[in-house]
DNA sequence: TACAAATAGTTTGTATGCTAAATAATTTGT
DNA sequence: ACAAATTATTTAGCATACAAACTATTTGTA
């Protein structure tokens, strides 16, 4: 089998295109794709504990520590305890994480059309039906 | 935009998906994914030298220096210097690196199909070509 | 020919991400 | 009351990835 149709290959070469073209879209907001998933779970969501997120990630709780204190330290989020189960870390938005979301929506919206307009719109939506699927295989 | 319309999380996901389970597949041979990809582009295209490699593979040089080191530390490949240009570095397979290709293809072509199980034959060669696509998106 | 520019590759510093194991704090179940 | 389970963090080691700075070498040009 020719490396071009390894779904291995192919898969981490669209992401890392895909990834790198964010990345820069989302320098002049300082925020990393990562982070910005972070942000999204909790604008979209309102999860606000670690486990919940790093769950709808994808990644594990040992990555997402590092990730949060980065996040911490660039005065994003805040990390408090919870009240009702004091194990439980609170996720807290910062004034500036809440401001971030109107503009960096924004560019998101625009990254998505310029990624996808290579493609109908019929496809588009196959091709998200697709990596769904991939992602949801047991 | 909701989270799971974005194509930079369904790329990202489904890729970390897949990566992960191919994995597990190499660690019997003690290759990484990128290890794997390395040693097929010597395999399939016979190329020799970092530069070469790097390109095809979509990361940067300063990235693959690192992964040649741990390639050679295992035994993999040799680094050699061009005899006719001594800024190339010429890559040799060693033999280790030369037996494992028949039955690393093997395991390639088993995970492919796996993972490719939940499609038709047309929708994975659907979603092959839109991959190729979004990779050499200019 | 001398020297600037280009090229190939490496090194360094930062970020991300994994696994595994150890730890701490807290809550749940018996 | 106390063992077990849960949540989260920390540590250590490894691999990947980038940009920027650097070394060595070759090429192009004045």
């Amino acid at each position: 089998m020719n490396l071009d149709q390894c779904i291995n290959f192919l898969l981490t070469g669209a992401q890392h295109r895909v990834f790198q073209d964010l990345k820069k879209d989302l320098e002049p907001f300082d925020l990393t794709p990562i982070q910005y998933g972070v942000l999204k779970c909790i604008w979209q969501f309102d999860f606000h504990n670690p486990k919940e997120i790093a769950e709808y990630l994808g990644i594990e709780n040992s990555t997402i520590s590092g990730i949060l204190d980065r996040m911490e330290k660039k005065d994003l989020i805040e990390r408090k305890i919870d009240r009702d189960d004091r194990r439980f870390v609170y996720i807290d938005l910062t004034k500036t994480g809440k401001e971030l979301e109107e503009p960096v929506s924004k560019v998101i919206e625009t990254f998505n059309e310029e990624t996808l307009s290579i493609f109908t719109k019929e496809e588009a939506s196959q091709l998200r039906d697709m990596l769904q699927k991939i992602m949801r295989q047991s």
